[in-house]
RNA sequence: GUCCCCAUCGUCUAGAGGCCUAGGACACCAGCCUUUCACGUUGGUAACACGGGUUCGAAUCCCGUUGGGGACGCCA
């Protein structure tokens, strides 16, 4: 049997990192399984829903790299189909109209909890005649859940939970206004949209009881389920929205790799002995729904900046290229010329290990691309200050130079260092101060090489000249 | 309040009764490498929440306690 497995969000907001982790397993689980992967749009609450949210969640899975199978489904679109099962169950007999009004159900609760009993709906239209019914009032559907028994579920993470029927009330299907509700909606497409596993966070997993009543009110085959633990904020707080969750967008202007994110993500929750680095190739060919853990885990910003900082070494200088060329011009307030943009390529491979994010990369090339005369920092003046005869000096052979290569340059200024009983770095330093304006960067012969000979001597010269 | 879920180093995790004097990774500390900073590399600090069982033997199974989390909407 082929699975299928869906990403259900609803558009309220934008598409927050615990829900980029719930679409990646869904994503893995159906590309391992040779499944399909579906997008559904909850969209059902029309006072929260937006279209930018709707764009916002689309570009988020394709920046995560997570493509869908067809037509993304609006559930909103559906609400015919969902009002024709709450009204077939409603002429079985499996549903009821309740005209209790939200005020009188809000009274009902309060008192529930004054009295210190569980908050749930009382039944009090259940086994009412429909003549009753006061005129001209609204009703919404229930459905009419069994009371006694229980219902249990087999989860793929949780495992087998089971809840007393007595718990559980009998939900709203259809609103006042005919709106099907979520728990309706989820059901009914679902099951439209043959989907054979259901795999969401486990704020859910209570729900699923009510739902699977309703599943079997209509006789229908209930999906597997696998719910997965939510993340936590680094202070082990729930990670919502106000609280640390950003849209993925902010990863993405943080400088994180999209190949990054997804290894981090699937680690947060999920391992395969002790391998750490898995790309997402492997992560098909391994992943494994049911070895999901079930305890919450925190996100650490910090393991994930080691885990990009992987990637970005690991990556080819042209895969980083395009999306360094705006961040540099960002910083520098101006576009780069085709051969700023040849430069910047050959900067890369020394920015890598030195990045752990493609924004520390850019602001490592900055000093490559500014125009002359430098600014130079307080501890890189002082190296120039202690050093500047030296420097005066390895100007001059550098403007004698005539092969212009790393390795060459490198020759000819340990050879400078040992005519003048110097060490290298007592030459190296106050080069480098003078080429890059600081005390750190990439090896200085690569900076040398990559900046061109006029270049470097210019900057050696302006240094030189200021007293 | 009621119901449900969870519990291994600071963090992410390996561990499915003996392989565990608990392994890996991040972070941290120290050394090495070195023209700086990184990278890399070597070593170190650091955990089975607690209490009872079951068993020849428990991080692993059971019960309880404590601590986290989630759900209880005409939101999704």
């Amino acid at each position: 049997m082929s699975i299928v497995t869906r990403f259900a969000p609803s558009p309220t907001g934008f598409l927050h990192i615990g829900g980029g982790r719930t679409a990646l397993f869904n994503w893995l689980y159906a590309r391992h399984l040779g499944g399909k992967f579906l997008l559904r749009i909850e969209d059902t609450d029309r006072q929260r829903s937006t279209p930018d949210a709707v764009e916002a969640i689309m570009k988020g899975l394709a920046w995560l790299g997570l493509d869908w199978d067809g037509e993304v489904v609006f559930q909103f679109a559906r609400a015919h189909r969902h009002a024709e099962v709450a009204n077939q169950l409603l002429a079985q007999g499996r549903a009821y109209r309740c005209y209790a009004t939200p005020e009188e159900l809000e009274a009902m609760r309060e008192a529930q909890r004054a009295a210190g009993q569980p908050v749930r709906y009382d039944g009090r239209w259940r086994d009412r005649d429909r003549s009753e019914a006061p005129a001209n009032t609204p009703f919404v559907i229930r459905l009419k859940a069994p009371q006694t028994g229980e219902t249990t579920i087999n989860d793929q993470v949780q495992g087998s939970v089971t809840v007393a029927n007595a718990q559980l009330d009998d939900m709203v299907m259809l609103r006042a206004d005919g709106t099907p509700t979520y728990m309706l909606s989820v059901v009914v497409d679902d099951h439209d949209m043959d989907i054979t596993h259901v795999i969401r966070g486990d704020d859910h997993l209570t729900n699923t009881f009510r739902q699977v009543q309703l599943y079997r009110a209509m006789d229908w085959g209930v999906p597997s389920f696998a719910h997965i633990p939510l993340i936590h904020g680094p202070d082990g707080a729930k990670l919502s929205k106000r609280h640390g969750a950003l849209g993925v967008e902010a990863y993405e202007a943080m400088g994180y790799l999209p190949e990054a994110m997804r290894n981090y993500l699937l680690r947060l929750g999920w391992g395969h002995g002790d391998e750490e680095m898995i790309s997402t190739e492997r992560a098909i060919s391994l992943f494994d729904i049911t070895a999901v853990g079930r305890a919450p885990s925190r996100f650490d910003f910090v393991k994930l900046a080691n885990v990009n900082g992987h990637y970005m070494k690991e990556a080819m200088p042209e895969a980083l290229l395009p999306a360094v060329i705006p961040l540099v011009g960002d910083k520098l307030g101006r576009a780069l010329t085709e051969g700023e943009t040849a430069l910047l390529l050959r900067a890369i491979p020394g920015l890598q290990p030195r990045a752990k994010t493609l924004v520390e990369l850019a602001e490592g090339a900055l000093f490559y691309l500014k125009a002359r005369p430098l600014a130079v920092d307080a501890k890189a003046a002082a190296v120039l200050e202690k050093h500047r005869d030296l420097v005066s000096q390895a100007l001059i052979v550098l403007q004698a130079q005539s092969d212009w290569t790393a390795d060459a340059l490198e020759a000819t200024i340990r050879a400078l260092a040992e005519t003048l009983s110097a060490k290298l770095g007592d030459l190296a330093q106050p080069l480098r101060a003078a080429l890059t304006g600081s005390t750190v960067s990439p090896p200085i012969f690569d900076v040398l090489e990559i900046l061109g000979q006029s270049e470097a001597c210019g900057r050696i010269a302006d240094v030189v000249a200021t007293p």
